[in-house]
DNA sequence: TATTGTTATACTCTATAACTATA
DNA sequence: TATAGTTATAGAGTATAACAATA
């Protein structure tokens, strides 16, 4: 059977493969949630990066580079900017650790602390904005086939 | 209380803030779905942009890129590329539409079909794989929230 | 006037290799 | 030798503005 053109329909297209692949519904749904992270956090000039390393950050003060790296799964060599522009705008300090010269204590700045205070509770919004799509229950079993699934590809 | 630095600790931080956020748990999941991705379409050469255009290419003959790129919610600049790569390589032809000049109708060649049977059928096992991380069960209903939950945020 | 495809441009995220200073 | 942080570099995804051809 030979498939019809569609170039003149105005049917939308057929999208069973994608809508069907768990990979592609992943990736629709993650970047919904990235154009909302952005309209939540752009009056703290946050990005979702930048976020979760203060986050982590103020969460474990002392952490060092290659500690945040991996917790977060970022290459090492990535984090040097990312800490490095947190560092400029005075957000986050480094303390020289005296029983390890290479490697610095990451502290929030009490401005860091004070944006993230402020920040988090904007996170909180954002979240409960993304669980009112579902509901509370469905949102919750949501984020443990999550947990499960990436602990299980790993 | 002030929170004791842990510069020197072996235990792992605390990410419960990040480990209850519906937005970072997503980002984690689809980031490791992008790698197996990559691991079973190496060998055909297809980033997951490239596959997901061919797939609506191959199963919606004459699509035009504003169809694609609206379907796909890729902008339509960022489709120039993409389909201009896929192009020289043989995969896509482009006929030109006798009522409306500025468009041509997008289909796959003889190449570009042999390639996505192959190709398809790689992407089945890929998907059978993430599945098994869960169960069919628990899959299905995985895609029918995240379904939920990005078409309730657009 | 509006739309299609295009160019140009910039930003973010990701990945790898190689270097340095320290351990 | 191994590790922490760094530099350099490249690829991929995403976003916006502006343009020419066409409707």
């Amino acid at each position: 059977m030979i498939q019809q053109s569609r170039t003149d329909v105005q049917s939308p297209p057929d999208t069973t493969l994608l809508d069907g692949s768990l990979g592609y519904s992943l990736r629709r749904a993650q970047l919904s949630t990235y154009a909302e992270f952005n309209r939540f956090m752009e009056k703290y000039g946050l990005r979702p990066s930048q976020f979760a390393v203060l986050v982590l950050i103020r969460k474990n003060p002392g952490m060092r580079q290659s500690e945040v790296a991996k917790t977060l799964t970022i290459q090492k060599a990535n984090l040097v900017g990312l800490i490095h522009e947190l560092q400029t705008r005075g957000l986050v300090a480094r303390q020289p650790v005296p029983t390890d010269r290479r490697v610095s204590a990451l502290h929030l700045t009490r401005a860091g602390e004070l944006l993230m205070r402020k920040a988090e509770a904007s996170h909180a919004n954002l979240e409960a904005k993304l669980r009112s799509r579902l509901g509370e229950s469905c949102s919750n079993q949501l984020l443990a086939v999550l947990h499960a699934f990436t602990n299980a590809g790993s």
